[in-house]
DNA sequence: ACAAAAGTGTTAAGAATACACCCATGT
DNA sequence: ACATGGGTGTATTCTTAACACTTTTGT
């Protein structure tokens, strides 16, 4: 544990992908970059992580100044992996910390500081700089895995909420259709939610039952779901 | 992405679990230490990560140095977790990536620079440096779950190896037993395994067929063990 | 002959899948 | 009356879980 005094270390930073859904699509925010490298490009929030601060609130205060956004509006916040590939900044070598948030209606606003924070579906991504392509599809998939075996979902949804909206979030995590019966069957044996004695109307057809976690803590559940 | 002049990174430091089966019990590697902060206390083997090297060479370059375990001896590696919180270095902030390494017979040979490194039983560990302790309770968790949804128990055994013992690898992972006749239909249904035409004799009772991985690459299980 | 681990099958309960029609509402 | 999404049940297949005895070997 000798440390050479020419020890250096890299350049630490964090980087956040959030995820929320905007009509039923899985959607990721994004800024547009104001400087090189990458000028213009879009890109996931992320900034320099100093000595003395942890990532956890260097991503809060990154997410507050590039983007806008707070962080109690993220109902479920998870490291993801750390990216450190030496070619990946070419400035020089920068080790990234990365983050996986869960909205359910994050709304950017905008600041002076802010770099046009937006919502994009990640189904369609603009061009991304850096490794962040690479970013938002390991977060993807960490959070298809995450919903199969605990109740994360609740994260991206209202309070309150429908079957077919719980459904359509399953769906637009996965990317696939899901059979009505079978899914309510299931869903509602893991025993998660709860009905409530409101109905959800809108449009011209039946209403909708309305439902509610029992917790919104993230938990495993007792058979993984799908 | 403005970068004050007075930014200094935390001290980035690597830590590593290494993972063993030895007489059927999951075993971690540890050194002891030989400076100051915990002087003599067991820890996991890690160290500084400069600059320049990715947190996975610092790995390789750690394990040699510090335990003189090659990492052509690991079968499988994998990046648990980021451990950032500011307090867990007494000298300072340092932010450790930690790694996970999963070997069949790890032989750590002593040489000039290495500091005892000895296997201890995961459920019997000494008192640990920093938090090393929830360090290893992490990765154990992971490789729970890992050996339920892939083959990851390859890089425990040997290239053959008999039902019983692949059945204890689980057991002693899982730390609880298993149904002999349950575990075998269901991994051989698995289709992950190959009989061999060998056979294992040991002791005063009948010979058991030797088996082996289709594949010694980590691959996800059609239906999830367990 | 005995001790020790290897090997083997059946039954019952629970879970997953496939699949189509009626219901309540607004216009 | 019609268009729209909400809501519901059954039959089949597959998976899991519980459970005990025979086989092969070395001493």
């Amino acid at each position: 544990m000798k440390q050479a005094n020419t020890y250096t270390p890299p350049t630490l930073t964090v980087d956040n992908v959030i995820f929320c859904l905007i009509d039923n699509v899985l959607n990721v925010l994004l800024i547009r970059r104001t400087t090189e490298p990458f000028q213009g490009d879009w890109a996931l929030p992320g900034g320099y992580n100093a000595a003395g601060e942890t990532t956890t609130e260097a991503m809060q205060r990154i997410l507050q100044t590039k983007a806008g956004v707070k962080s109690d509006n993220l109902q479920l916040v998870e490291q993801l992996y750390t990216f450190d590939t030496v070619a990946r900044d070419p400035r020089g070598h920068a080790v990234s910390v990365t983050y996986m948030g869960l909205g359910r209606s994050v709304q950017p606003a905008a600041t002076r500081s802010t770099q046009s924070p937006t919502f994009f579906p990640v189904s369609h991504l603009p061009s991304l700089a850096y490794d962040h392509a690479d970013i938002i599809a390991y977060a993807h998939s960490r959070l298809q895995s995450k919903i199969t075996y605990t109740n994360a979902i609740f994260a991206l949804l209202p309070q309150r909420f429908t079957l077919s909206q719980l459904q359509s979030a399953y769906e637009a995590v996965f990317c696939r259709e899901l059979d009505k019966r079978n899914f309510r069957k299931k869903f509602l044996s893991l025993d998660l939610i709860q009905e409530t004695d409101e109905m959800h109307r809108e449009g011209a057809h039946r209403p909708a039952r309305l439902y509610t976690f029992k917790s919104q803590s993230l938990q495993a559940l007792t058979r993984t779901f799908d």
